[in-house]
DNA sequence: GAGTAGATCCTCT
DNA sequence: GAGGATCTACTCA
């Protein structure tokens, strides 16, 4: 299991890297707890030009400034007050580009993720969906701009890919307010996995 | 099972 | 001062 190079990230090219991000695997080691999982589904946000972005317009912000940092960076905000979103930088330093991982099946540390989580009834789909993954990996608005070249936060190849026929693509979810830019079909995911988040199809 | 309200707070206008 | 890259739980059927 090899962990994504810089080069890997910082690639022009949003959609290739997206589509090539599924199959991968999450990692994060807190406190010596490891957690991972596969990534099963994901939303490209490209920058400048897409309305759904927090960057559009080349709209630089203290919330927003990490986006424009070189590739291989995470990018962790809160929404709606309550949910972190975990992002992955993309591109070259001053392109504001990033993947929100939206979905991963669990490999490892499935104890620990129940746990952090803290639900009231079992749910095996702790990680489906960007807010719940997000808890469940232990990542917090705190870790925003964390590189991913480090040890306890990180992504990586074990060679494993999802055969190209269950690779599939979308609009993005929650970004009706993008006008046009909502219908952009930049969200990927494995099709019929349960850890993918909407509608089973 | 489908639809919806409420939570909750940071960020930008 | 408004609204958001969401999720849960409650209602109604």
């Amino acid at each position: 299991m090899e962990k994504l190079p810089l080069s890997f990230y910082q690639r022009k090219n949003i959609l290739l890297i997206a589509k090539e991000l599924l199959g991968k695997i999450l990692v994060t080691r807190w406190e010596g707890l490891e957690t991972s999982g596969r990534i099963v589904e994901l939303e490209a946000y490209r920058g400048v030009s897409d309305r759904a972005s927090h960057a559009y317009g080349g709209r630089q912000t203290a919330r927003n400034e990490i986006m424009y940092a070189a590739g291989g960076v995470a990018y962790i905000y809160l929404c709606y007050g309550l949910h972190h979103l975990v992002n992955v930088v993309t591109h070259e330093a001053g392109t504001p580009h990033a993947i929100l991982i939206r979905g991963i099946a669990p490999l490892e540390g499935m104890q620990i993720m129940q746990q952090r989580a803290k639900r009231k009834k079992t749910d095996p789909a702790i990680t489906r969906g960007p807010g719940k993954l997000a808890l469940a990996m232990g990542l917090h608005t705190g870790l925003n701009g964390w590189s991913l070249q480090s040890n306890d936060f990180f992504i990586a190849d074990d060679g494993f890919q999802y055969p190209k026929e269950w690779q599939a693509s979308s609009p993005r979810i929650g970004v009706d307010y993008a006008g046009d830019d909502a219908l952009l079909p930049y969200r990927f995911y494995i099709r019929g996995n349960a850890f993918v988040s909407g509608k089973p199809k």
